[in-house]
DNA sequence: TGTACATCAGTGAACGCGCGTTCACTGATGTAC
DNA sequence: TGTACATCAGTGAACGCGCGTTCACTGATGTAC
């Protein structure tokens, strides 16, 4: 059964953010292609009349993710943007949060395609920048974030060293931009 | 063919070893338990004769190569041991670097007992601290030394932003521990 | 110390299973007249 | 505008493959006498 052009088009943006959904909570190998397009509704059967291949809808579904996390950041100032990122909320909810914290690792060990979307979606964020100066603070409180999240994940759920992790790096980070952004 | 007792002891500590690189190099799901003890010498059908599963080794390998970066930290200084692990080097050889910026996003999605080794690792790690504020201050900087290390990964291999951020970060980091240090 | 037997680390074939991908088919949509 | 045909998004069975794990077997080691 065929589908209106303006279907197979949204169908297709839903798959797509589907999966940067279901990677970030599952990562990459913890979501088979049969798996991902049940869960959009549909049989995996016509994932390939929309994707190359799965590491062409990796590099894609990164892409989508890290442009959401951009928007979703806009208009809240610096240090309010860190001082969502560093809750347990955030930790707690992958699949909703920031893409980098959730596949930074498993990006490491895909192929470039990948990689060059990470990378784009992180020049893109420093792009609102003026100066040196705080294109290298944002770098830098980015990088320590992340590590943060990524850090307190990998602690069991609900231990204490997993939120104090998060506490102590948020006072830190957070800290420094509430004087620069008002 | 059966083997000494202190041979079978010393080939299953060579698996644990060889698994610790592995898993470093490649993830946990990129391993085969074939592919391992193809590496470590032996045929697959062994590694149950020392193993109860593939995630009982990952968290022994967790353990392993936790210990390994606790013992290789020591005696070079905090700030020695930043400068170090803020390096080109050590973010092109994750085989041979800290198993924490290796695997934690994976380990954020693998068994209690695999995120168990994690917590204890870091937890041996701070072990050696004397005042609160130095805890909280050696948390933080492993987060954010952690969060460059895999931000790096995750970008094209011998990309200029790969770069920068183990550069910015690297002088964020060690600065402050050189006047705690001497 | 020497002999007979039990143990068990390591081997390699085999298991069921889920993976990414392919393919013949369906039938509503889009198009040519 | 109405009709005939081509297109192609979505279906579901099937493919080969590598995975984690099991198992019968081997033969040197460890042990009992």
């Amino acid at each position: 059964m065929k589908v209106t052009k303006a279907q197979a088009q949204a169908n297709r943006a839903h798959i797509v953010e589907t999966a940067s959904r279901l990677f970030r909570e599952r990562g990459y190998d913890g979501v088979s292609v049969a798996d991902l397009m049940a869960e959009a509704g549909f049989t995996h059967g016509g994932f390939y009349k929309h994707f190359g291949s799965k590491a062409d809808l990796m590099a894609e579904a990164a892409a989508c993710g890290l442009a959401q996390s951009l928007e979703n950041s806009a208009g809240k100032g610096i240090a309010g943007f860190f001082d969502q990122y560093l809750s347990r909320q955030h930790r707690d909810a992958p699949g909703a949060g920031c893409t980098m914290a959730a596949l930074c690792g498993d990006a490491a060990r895909q192929p470039e395609e990948v990689k060059a979307a990470f990378a784009q979606g992180l020049e893109n964020l420093l792009a609102g920048v003026e100066s040196p100066q705080m294109r290298e603070k944002l770098i830098d409180s980015m990088a320590h974030a992340i590590g943060a999240i990524v850090l307190s994940r990998a602690c069991p759920d609900d231990s204490a060293l997993a939120d104090e992790i998060i506490e102590v790096c948020r006072k830190e980070i957070v800290g420094p931009w509430k004087h620069e952004d008002l």
